[in-house]
RNA sequence: GGGAGCAUAGCUCAGCUGGGAGAGCAUCUGCCUUACAAGCAGAGGGUCACAGGUUCGAGCCCUGUUGUUCCCACCA
């Protein structure tokens, strides 16, 4: 196939990747005896699209997941989606209130048949939105939070944990979310600054008619309020202990209660008290034995006669537990809003004469991480629990053991911060969408069950009448068990036995808390180890101005649009290179262009190699190589040793950036142009010879760049000579010790330093490409030997028509420009050309430059505490610069003095 | 209130266990030199936020300050 000129992405990459997988090349296989290489992708959720930051999370992974690969490790990564059970149910239920359909009008039963619908359609798209990407996963394990086997771990989950005694069911004050009608958990609760009023009100207390005086952020519920308290140590308030206020609006009586709660330092030191709705409240209310009294509805009303009457039926049949919230009828402010309910009663305390004053003020509003702008209600339901404190200890150990580490390490703090202030986690919702609760109640002798099968009949009374509970288990309750429940647990199978644990996990530092905690506490619950040695955490991908890509500013960018305008491997080499962990990235289709112009340019130096290659595949035995051979070869060991140790340390970005450097810089400037040198030349054995290492250093460049870029690579690994099958299956590169040419590496780099001396003097003399020039070159001491070899290279390199070399202490003939590189002095002689005072003004400029150096090394040298205390090396190495410099001083004073005496 | 990150060239960011400041993009100059103009060669541009300290030596370590971002936290 000929190769185009400009390397055309478009081309490839959707007929490789199904070559790929249709190979099986992605199965991983276990081998008896070999260490498996194990990564679980975090399951994206099936309600969305490919966006920047699953981008970026698989390419990290990929990269690392080839990479072991290519070093011979049985190689698992393992694909999965999620079921997100509150973000599903919402989009569900929005798409289907344009069809005028509700929960309600439709029922559970269809509405889980519309939800798995919704699965099947928007499921698969992310998946094929991913092999777009190029990941390498083994798609024969995909799995799905909601299929058998994960539903079948949840349910042994659940059930273990039940019988252990760690779930519990309970009356408790939990968020609600009125837009999700559901409970969410304290990791779901973000917190937003909003503006607010402090309103100070006034509450008469009964026995001396006086007016107590407090302050609110939230007046509505005061309706609520089952008491006043105020700090047992306040003198202002001694008189008070054992009094009660009246309830301003409702008249009624409520006790002045003394509790450490209220801080004497803060406004008047009274604080009212709604139990049903305020955590600090409800703990004080525990306290005091105080009632619960809600006064809003699940949906985000004012209670009223209905909702009261409810209650009353309910406490009536005996259903209701003895700690349940009681109901208020709030009367006229009954099926207000929250929000109106709170303008309205603000007003008639006002009228009143109760209202103080209204104090602006700026304070933290807890908001549902689902519907940024819904206020979370703390309300007082029934939920299930689980309780973390036991199983958080060991996770707690694994990580402050090292059995699991965080690259970088500053996470653990992040870890250890949330792990040692655990509270116990709200784990049910109410929604349809998810795994239902395990738990039966019979109707008949109120027996609970909490069974691994569904049971046909209560276990008690044998009575049929029994009920599954309505709620389903938190999205996270399924991912905490991701990394074992897709191997097959609870059953041990093989895949199980021989991953588990697994090996890296990667994902961005903003679901530590969600996710990555979780699955170390149930992984060692439930498997008795850690289930992964390493959490390589990265950043978030922020737009071009360091905003958050967000759908509501429009901001975000489509991976897709991006791959097909500059190809996979541009965009994922754009969110690889001079990425550090853990921080967060900016992304701009410049750096996408910058990547795709890199892909090109391999695309080229691929062209060079394999039009000199032909159909020969030159092997690097027995030959004879050049300077500039040896060079390259000595720097592809240095990058390969380098570019390892960052896979090794899970520096992806340094990777990328070494072997871009390498490639472009060292290859592609220097290398090929070096070699048509002897391409071009009449040297049959040292054509030979150059051909063997083009095709060496271009097979090893492609095998470290296969990991961030895998199509460019394979396509054009296939194409060189005496390669079999993909790269993808190829061992990866290891520095041979025989290729080590420190010397003539050392000679090569003078060499490219006299070359780049030249190339310097004719810009600044302006002197055109197509101008040949005359160059006499006085090596410096030990460096005869590779100014010898250097004319072709200057030829080609520099554009010198002849070189010519002088013996130390020989001048040079004429007018000439000079320059001193390391390895020799330079002249071109440039005739009339030369402007002399131009001349003498610009070594005047480097002589200065030089001076500087001089004064420098000096400077040290001449520091006692430096010769004493520095390592001897270090101060060998500033006397040889010195020396050096000095050289370099003397030889251009002399050229100074020659050309004013001219 | 507690904790963490960031502050380096005009812009976006690298900079390993302290030992003469780097890349990409942008800018300027000259080049279609037969792999590549998505390119080649050359150049300019930085009191590494500020103030102290440790050290022979600090972009890097310590303390403090300022700005900024994020996480956690029940301030009524």
């Amino acid at each position: 196939m000929e190769m185009e000129k400009v390397y055309n992405p478009q081309a490839i990459e959707n007929d490789l990747y199904r070559e790929w997988e249709e190979s099986g090349a992605f199965v991983a296989h276990r081998v008896e005896g070999k260490k498996p290489f194990t990564i679980v992708m975090p399951p994206p959720n099936i309600t969305g699209q490919l966006h920047m930051g699953h981008a970026m999370d698989c390419t990290q992974q990929d990269a690392l997941i080839r990479y072991h690969r290519m070093k011979g490790d049985p190689t698992l990564w393992l694909p999965g989606t999620d079921h997100a059970a509150i973000s599903t149910e919402v989009k569900i239920v929005e798409a289907m209130a344009k069809e005028g359909l509700t929960k309600k009008s439709l029922g559970r039963e269809k509405f889980l048949e519309r939800a798995w619908q919704w699965k099947k359609e928007y499921g698969g798209r992310i998946v094929h939105q991913q092999r777009r990407m190029g990941v390498s996963c083994d798609w024969s394990r995909e799995r799905f939070t909601m299929d058998e086997g994960c539903s079948k771990a949840v349910r042994e989950h659940f059930c273990r944990l039940y019988e252990k005694g760690l779930i519990y069911r309970g009356n408790r004050l939990v968020n609600w979310c009125p837009m999700c009608q559901s409970a969410i958990s304290d990791a779901e609760v973000e917190h937003k600054e909003m503006d607010g009023n402090f309103w100070h009100l006034l509450y008469p207390v009964k026995e001396t008619g006086e007016y107590l005086e407090l302050a609110t952020t939230r007046p509505e519920t005061m309706l609520g309020d089952t008491a006043v308290a105020i700090n047992p140590e306040d003198p202002r308030y001694k008189h008070l202990h054992g009094c009660h206020v009246v309830l301003p609006l409702i008249n009624k009586e409520i006790p002045i209660v003394c509790d450490e709660h209220a801080d004497m330092e803060k406004g008047t030191g009274v604080v009212k008290i709604t139990p049903a709705h305020d955590p600090n409240d409800y703990e004080v209310g525990q306290r005091h034995d105080l009632p619960l009294v809600r006064v809003f509805t699940y949906d985000g009303h004012m209670t009223g006669s209905a909702d009261k009457a409810a209650y009353e039926e309910m406490m009536a049949s005996g259903k209701g537990s003895k700690n349940e919230a009681e109901v208020l009828d709030c009367g006229k402010y009954a099926g207000m809003t929250t929000d109106e309910a709170r303008k309205v009663i603000v007003a008639d305390l006002e009228a009143l004469g109760l209202l103080k004053e209204v104090e602006p003020l700026k304070h933290e509003v807890g908001v549902c991480y689902r519907h940024s702008k819904t206020a979370i209600e703390p309300m007082v339901s029934k939920q299930w629990f689980i309780d973390m404190k036991p199983v958080t200890e060991p996770a707690i150990e694994a990580v402050t053991s090292g059995k699991t580490k965080f690259v970088p390490e500053r996470f653990t703090k992040n870890y250890m911060n949330w792990m040692e202030n655990i509270r116990d986690w709200c784990i049910s919702r109410q929604l349809w969408w998810g795994h239902r609760i395990p738990v039966w109640y019979c109707d008949d002798c109120g027996e609970m069950m909490v069974e691994r099968e569904d049971p046909c009949c209560c276990a008690k009374c044998k009575s049929k009448n029994i009920r599954q509970d309505e709620d389903v288990l938190d999205t996270w309750f399924s991912s905490a068990l991701w990394p074992f429940s897709t191997l097959g647990w609870p059953d041990n199978t093989e895949d199980l036995k021989y991953f588990y644990p697994t090996d890296v996990l990667v994902t961005g530092y903003d679901i530590i808390t969600f996710w990555v905690s979780r699955m170390i506490t149930m992984g060692i619950a439930d498997m008795e180890e850690t289930p992964f040695h390493t959490v390589l955490i990265h950043g978030l991908v922020r737009d071009a101005l360091g905003r958050k890509m967000s759908k509501s500013l429009g901001n975000g960018v489509d991976p897709l649009e991006v791959i097909d305008q500059y190809g996979a491997d541009a965009l994922r080499f754009s969110l690889s290179m001079g990425v550090s962990p853990g921080n967060d990235m900016r992304f701009s289709t410049d750096k996408v262009e910058a990547a795709r112009n890199f892909a090109n340019k391999i695309w080229n130096a691929s062209r060079f190699v394999l039009m000199n290659l032909g159909e020969t595949a030159e092997s690097m035995e027995g030959k004879e190589f050049s300077a500039a051979d040896k060079w390259i070869l000595a720097r592809l060991n240095d990058t390969i040793r380098e570019v390892t140790d960052h896979f090794e340390g899970y520096d992806m970005g340094m990777a990328a950036q070494k072997i871009y450097d390498f490639a472009w810089t060292e290859f592609c400037d220097w290398y090929i142009e070096l070699s048509k040198v002897t391409m071009n030349g009449t040297d049959e054995a040292a054509r030979k010879a150059t051909c063997a290492v083009l095709r060496h250093v271009l097979i090893a460049l492609l095998k470290m760049l296969h990991p961030f870029m895998p199509f460019i690579t394979d396509s054009v690994y296939r194409h060189i000579p005496g390669t079999e099958g993909t790269i993808m299956l190829s061992d990866w590169p290891v520095a041979e010790a025989g290729y080590d040419f420190a010397e003539a590496a050392r000679e090569m780099e003078g060499v490219m330093d006299v070359i780049r001396a030249v190339r310097n003097l004719r810009a600044e003399m302006n002197v055109a490409v197509g101008k040949r020039a005359h160059l006499m070159v006085r090596p410096k001491a030990g460096w005869e030997h590779a100014m010898e070899g250097a004319e072709e290279y200057l030829k080609r390199l520099a554009w010198v028509s002849e070189m010519a070399i002088l013996e130390a202490g020989q001048a040079a003939e004429g007018k000439t420009v000079s320059a001193v590189s390391e390895a020799a002095e330079l002249f071109i002689p440039l005739g009339d050309l030369v402007d002399l005072d131009k001349e003498i003004a610009r070594l005047t400029k480097e002589r200065d430059s030089i001076e500087r150096d001089i004064q420098r090394a000096e400077g040290k040298l001449n520091n006692q505490g430096f010769l004493a205390k520095a390592p001897a090396q270090l101060v060998e190495q500033e006397k040889a610069k010195l020396e050096v410099s000095k050289d370099k001083l003397a030889k251009l004073n002399a050229r100074i003095a020659d050309l004013q005496n001219m």
